[in-house]
DNA sequence: TTAGAAAAATGATAAAAATCAGTTTCCGGA
DNA sequence: TCCGGAAACTGATTTTTATCATTTTTCTAA
């Protein structure tokens, strides 16, 4: 991987669509100088489930899991995070311990950026306290519907949502084309919330229907369409 | 039921646990001038999935059971919310339509307040926005917490929670003796996410145990020591 | 290119939970 | 207090999912 330098918050693309697109020029500008930018390899962790947290992570390039681990240390993953999004930023405001640990799922880049400066800034910026209190809405409601899911839809459908989960944080819109994601099945299970040889016996269905193919752990979505039919079965 | 006047929300006892405890006297003075004092019997609507939202509730009595069906009339339970909690903030928040209904579960008092008032007084008081903020992490964790459970704990550890859940939600901490309470089986399963049947089955085996005792539809918790055990196994 | 390890895939079986079909208990009103 | 409907409970069975064991495929690095 080559070293990058350090995006500047002011020029940053993916500011547009993030937590900070209502930040003033000067703002930006501060920002800019009190992160610190960090660079991840595939695997590692950028923070650990009952730490404490000292800042926002915001994701540059790359895709990170969250998720818990129970006593038996099965993984459950509770959302993915891609160029743009906000990592920890619930532990800030609750100032609470991490309750999850966020890893990265490729080679990931991400700025961090102190609590204070963070804190500072919802004080005096009210369009990005309000942003931000949409995100937590936004969030809440993601996290219900999911509970609901877990608890409603069974394996099948649920593997036709994390599909689709995964085609809407992956793909770039600008290919038009068939989207493929290599992904492990023990990572797609812990999405799913299920056993990964029971992601494997699904998978194999929706390969003998034509839905998706699959090569070693790549797996090409061929009909969305029907993914999504599938996934709506009971709601 | 005996009908009783509207509360005035400056004199409201639960005000100092509820989003309101930062308000200031005028406005709490104004906000007592445009809520609506409602009645709900036990069973009745407060708002209904795919409604729009026209304001906060703010419970004054009572107990509320949000939750959403599927197609197949199965019922999941959000949340329970008690005296002085909110309604509907989420909706409001981000402006969509209501993704889950609430019902009453006794007979329930609420106080609405419209939107613009809600908005007004997010805008013209930090304090209480900032409690909202946190209100909202606070739903999130808990949310995700559940979701978590949902996908990794077994029904047994799940209804010892929840039975652990309708302790503190419906105990009042003067009463210092045994925790009773009337709930139907399917109400019960509703919160659990499992079948009605199955939530008989394991509450026969909490009873063969002698950690919970029924008649009818009253349950009452004996060792909750026991419950929480139960419910943290898999933790 | 090929050996060996890791991951995917498949098969057999066990465990958990749902469903269906009853029986018993509870509870409110005549 | 007795009757009837509703809800709690129990039992039998099926369905769904997890677990364990094994084979096959894929990927990596010598």
């Amino acid at each position: 991987m080559k070293s990058q330098a350090a995006p500047e918050c002011q020029r940053c693309a993916f500011r547009e669509h993030s937590l900070f697109k209502n930040c003033q020029h000067d703002e930006l500008l501060e920002m800019n100088e009190n992160k610190c930018f960090h660079t991840y390899k595939k695997g590692q962790v950028i923070f650990h489930e009952g730490n404490r947290p000292f800042g926002l992570f915001c994701v540059f390039d790359g895709k990170v899991k969250i998720s818990r681990l129970n006593s038996e240390g099965k993984e459950q993953i509770i959302r993915l995070a891609k160029s743009g999004d906000t990592l920890g930023y619930r532990s800030l405001i609750e100032n609470t311990k991490y309750t999850a640990s966020a890893v990265a799922l490729d080679d990931t880049q991400a700025c961090f950026l102190p609590a204070t400066d963070f804190n500072h800034l919802i004080d005096a910026n009210v369009k990005v306290a309000n942003d931000l209190m949409k995100m937590l809405a936004k969030a809440l409601g993601e996290s219900q519907e999911r509970m609901i899911h877990m608890a409603m839809k069974p394996v099948r459908e649920r593997l036709a949502e994390a599909l689709l989960l995964l085609k809407s944080t992956y793909h770039k819109t600008e290919v038009a084309d068939l989207f493929s994601i290599a992904i492990s099945r023990e990572d797609l299970a812990a999405i799913v919330g299920t056993a990964k040889e029971t992601v494997i016996r699904f998978l194999s269905e929706f390969k003998e229907e034509g839905i998706v193919s699959s090569h070693g752990s790549t797996i090409t979505i061929l009909k969305p369409d029907r993914l999504l039919k599938i996934s709506q079965l009971y709601d």
